[in-house]
DNA sequence: GAAGAAATTCGGTTATATCCTAAGGGAAAC
DNA sequence: GTTTCCCTTAGGATATAACCGAATTTCTTC
C-alpha cells in the first residue's frame, strides 16, 4: 500500500512523557480533508512521540487526522513553551528556512497525514490561510500569557478549546495539567488552584479530571475580555 | 501621481501618545522592495498615528519604507500586548478572514507602502515566506514571555535588535520604555530596572536613553539559552 | 538659555505566582 | 482485588515583578 521508505522513525525521545513507541503507518482512513488531492501518508503516533525535532530537515506538512499534537520549544534548562496544541483537522509543521524551530509530539494515539512535496504556487495559495490563521492565534497568545494573569489565562484557554469545539459545553482535555501550565505559562499547582477555584464558584463543573463542563460562560468571557 | 481617494486618514487616536497626525501622501521613494512590481501607494505617518485598527475591513498589505510600527492589542481595561516591532523592509498587516485583529501604529515618522490588491497564487507564494517567518517569530517571542524571567526578556529582546540591525553592535532603540515593556510583558520599571543592572554589570553601555552599546554579547546570550 | 512637560529612573511595599513538600485520587499492572 | 505509579490537589514559605510614590533626566517650547 505505502513504500516501506516512507515510514519515519522518531529520532529522540522526550525526558517529560512514556518513551515514545514506533509509529506505524496505518490505512488510509478518509477524515477532513486538507489537500487530499496531493499525495500523502498516514502515520500513527503513539502517546509522547515525537514527530518532529527542534533543528530538523523540514519538508513536509503535517495535518492531524485524529489524537492531539503539542509543539513547543524548550530552553536548556528544561523550561518548555507549548506554543500551540493542534487536533483533528489542524495543519502544523510550516518552517520558513527549511529548518524545524520547534518540536512537535502526539499527545495521545494519534494519525498523522504527512505531505512531503515542495510547496508550489497553487498549494502556496491554499496554505497560506492557514498559515495566517495560525499566526493569528500565536499573537492571540502572546496577549493572554504576556498581559493576563492566572485566572483569565485559564479562562481564555477553556473558551479556546469550547470554540473550538462547536460550542459544546463539554470539554474533553485530551493533555495534562503540565501541558497547560506550559501552554499557559504556569506552574501545575497554579493551573489546579484555578481550576479548583472555578469549580468553587460554580464557573465549571469537573466530571473526573480530564472533562470539564462550563456552566457560566459569561462569567469566564467576562475574566478574559 | 496618486489618486487623492487613495489616502487613508487615521480614525482614531490613541490614548498612550500624542494625538495623531494626518498621514500624507509621500513622493515614490524606493527602499527595499518586497513587490515593486505590484501596484502600490506610499503614505507618511507621525509618531503615534494608527495605521489600521482592530475590527476594521483588512484588505491590504504593508512594508515598512522607513521609520518604524508597534502592532498591539488592548484588554479592555488597557493592558496592552505589542507582538511586533517592524522596521524598513519588514511586511505585516496579513490577516485571515478579511478582518483585522490588531491595532498597527506609526512610532515614529514613518513611510508605509501599501498594497491593496486581493492575493492571487502567485502573491500568495511570494509572501508565504514573509508570513512563515512572522509565525516563527511569534512562537519564539511566546518562549520569552511564556517562560523567561525579566532580565532574560531584556536580554532576548536587545540580541533581536542587534540581529535584525545585521550584527551592529551599538542599538537605536526607536521605541519607548513603556512600548518595551509592553513587547516584553513587563512594566517601565521592572525594564528600566534591568537596563540598569546590565550597565552596572558592564553588559552594555548607555549613550543617551535611547542608544544602547552591547559590549558583552556572550553574557547576553548565555541569558536567554 | 530658561521653563515646562514628558519620559525615565529609583526606593520601598505589596501581591501574585512560584517553589517545595506532602497528601489524595485514578488508572494500569499484577 | 490489590498494589503500584503517576497525575493531581493542597498547604505554606519564598521570590519575583507589580504597584505606588517620588526624584531625576531628557526633550520641547518659548
Amino acid at each position: 500500500m505505502l513504500a516501506s521508505n516512507a515510514v519515519q522513525v522518531p529520532s529522540r525521545t522526550t525526558n517529560r512523557g512514556a518513551p515514545a513507541a514506533q509509529p506505524r503507518i496505518a490505512a488510509c482512513i478518509a477524515p477532513p480533508a486538507f489537500a487530499a488531492s496531493q499525495p500523502h501518508q498516514v502515520v500513527l503516533y503513539s502517546p509522547n512521540a515525537e514527530i518532529y525535532g527542534q533543528g530538523e530537515r523540514a519538508a513536509a506538512l503535517y495535518q492531524v487526522v485524529f489524537g492531539a499534537v503539542r509543539v513547543y520549544r524548550l530552553l536548556s534548562d528544561g523550561r518548555r513553551q507549548i506554543s500551540a496544541f493542534h487536533v483533528a483537522g489542524d495543519v502544523f509543521g510550516f518552517e520558513a528556512d527549511g529548518h524545524h524551530h520547534f518540536f512537535a509530539e502526539a499527545i495521545c494515539n494519534s494519525a498523522i497525514r504527512i505531505y512531503r512535496q515542495p510547496i508550489g504556487a497553487d498549494v502556496a495559495r491554499e496554505i497560506l490561510p492557514v498559515a495566517l490563521t495560525a499566526l493569528i492565534r500565536a499573537q492571540e497568545h502572546l496577549l493572554v500569557i504576556g498581559r493576563q494573569n492566572a485566572a483569565e489565562r485559564v479562562a481564555a484557554f477553556l473558551l479556546d478549546l469550547f470554540e473550538r469545539q462547536d460550542g459544546l459545553p463539554q470539554v474533553e482535555l485530551v493533555m495534562s495539567r503540565t501541558d497547560i501550565g506550559d501552554y499557559l505559562g504556569l506552574t501545575i499547582e497554579t493551573v489546579s488552584r484555578v481550576f479548583s477555584k472555578f469549580r468553587e464558584k460554580g464557573y465549571i463543573r469537573l466530571q473526573g479530571v480530564r472533562t470539564v463542563n462550563l456552566v457560566k460562560l459569561e462569567a469566564l468571557r467576562a475574566l478574559c475580555v
